[in-house]
DNA sequence: GCTTAGACCG
DNA sequence: CGGTCTAAGC
């Protein structure tokens, strides 16, 4: 079964890349970021027509996720408020960032979109940290409901080590590597899941996004920000992690490269 | 030789289209209207490279005029001030509607982008009216000076009759046909020069332009507003006048169609 | 750089 | 409807 996570900065702009990187690639399930549109404008219909099902929780300009799977979907939310309760999480669900389903072997796929933190110290920063604080709790619950099944993907915003940047001197520097956004994201994965990318492939300089500016991706000044993470289970099923870069090369592109997971779920 | 006239509604978004179509058609003297760009920013070098010569006169976002020859061109100038002084004209200069050179046959081309009008005795009905007094005054002083070597040609937004118009009932009712329009645009012509499309087609529902919107062009909802102006000698050397609709079909066209005319330029 | 939105123009 | 610009976000 392959999954795979995407940021496409705008669906509707990058809907023709989308569509056919899916169907060459045969993806199970596919995971969008920042689709930048309200649910009642996601262009559905195209992928239902070959046969996805289709879930979104979008919004006006910014942000917004989808979740696109060829086997059947169930449990869907969106937000931290169906696990966490409003009290906590109102705030924090005007922006949508988060869409979550069971897909048929049972795997819980929890997609998201990690806020960027604009500037170190920024509004938007301690913003950032405190969501991953809240998705911790998120994260701890739906473990205590399987503990096995769970595979967390999508455009974290964060570096998790040295390796995922171009430039690690500049690490404290730079918004996406600081030690506080690292040990936010490691409080979460602490829980049991670990970065699948990793069980394949060990090497520096494997990036999934490249700024448009400066020709950053010719001269492959990118970071590793888009992440498959896995409980032990899947983990141990896991047979492959790629990043395809190629529709990075296309005119027009998104930023982002799609990630793709492959795991063998006959074992399952 | 062949002259044509394009309102191609920015250049920069244009360009292929504007270079694929002067190289099959081999015009020899192409006017642009709509160039909505600074001349700093005018793709001249595209042109040049084929053999012709560029002269420009634009501003940011609005209007702006060019003059594209594979003759020569001479006594190039733009705005009304040259040939009238900058007392009267100064203001009606800030935008840039109007370039003037003398292609190598001694004829003088004179390329306009005249106002829109917006609406029925707005400000800027009355700013188009007041331009074509202006022009009057202008093609005046012209004509005194060759009253038998000179082609005006662009934009009007005007169209002279009701076969020029989709829907004559509304003449009065809407911009580009009401009557005061059409006696300003006459008042120019009663100098000497006749359109040269009529020369060959006295057909209604030729037009060369449509509204983007509600499918106009598709189902012929469209204007006849650009021309081409000849004193007698050059109408009675002018062999054919058209409009290419061909460009308008393709993808993210101009509203406007081209219109070329032939002279014969044996006998000048 | 490339996306979005809203405003203005035609 | 499609071009421009500005201002914001990443």
């Amino acid at each position: 079964m392959k999954i795979a996570s995407w940021n496409v900065n705008s669906i509707r702009t990058r809907l023709e890349h989308v569509l056919d990187w899916l169907y060459t690639q045969s993806i199970d399930v596919l995971c969008l970021q920042e689709t930048k549109v309200i649910d009642e404008d996601f262009p559905k219909a195209s992928f239902e027509e070959e046969g996805y099902q289709v879930y979104v929780s979008g919004q006006k300009a910014y942000n917004g996720v989808a979740l696109i799977s060829r086997t059947t979907l169930s449990e869907v939310s969106s937000g931290f408020t169906p696990l966490l309760g409003p009290d906590l999480t109102q705030h924090y669900d005007q922006q949508k960032r988060l869409i979550t389903g069971i897909i048929s072997p049972g795997v819980r796929i929890l997609n998201l979109y990690v806020p960027n933190g604009s500037e170190i110290d920024s509004d938007k920063y301690v913003y950032k940290l405190e969501w991953l604080e809240l998705l911790h709790h998120y994260v701890e619950k739906l473990l205590s409901q399987d503990p096995q099944h769970l595979l967390i993907c999508g455009d974290f915003n964060i570096a998790l080590d040295d390796r995922d940047m171009h430039d690690p001197s500049k690490r404290e520097a730079h918004i996406m590597s600081t030690d506080r956004e690292r040990q936010a994201l490691q409080k979460v994965l602490a829980l049991g899941l670990e970065d699948v990318f990793r069980k394949f492939n060990s090497k520096s300089e494997q990036f999934s996004w490249w700024n448009y500016r400066a020709g950053s991706f010719q001269r492959n000044k990118g970071w590793r920000i888009d992440h498959h993470y896995l409980t032990p289970t899947l983990y141990e099923q896991a047979t492959a992690c790629t990043i395809d870069a190629a529709p990075r090369r296309l005119p027009k592109p998104s930023d982002h490269a799609p990630v793709v997971v492959e795991i063998d779920t006959q074992n399952l």
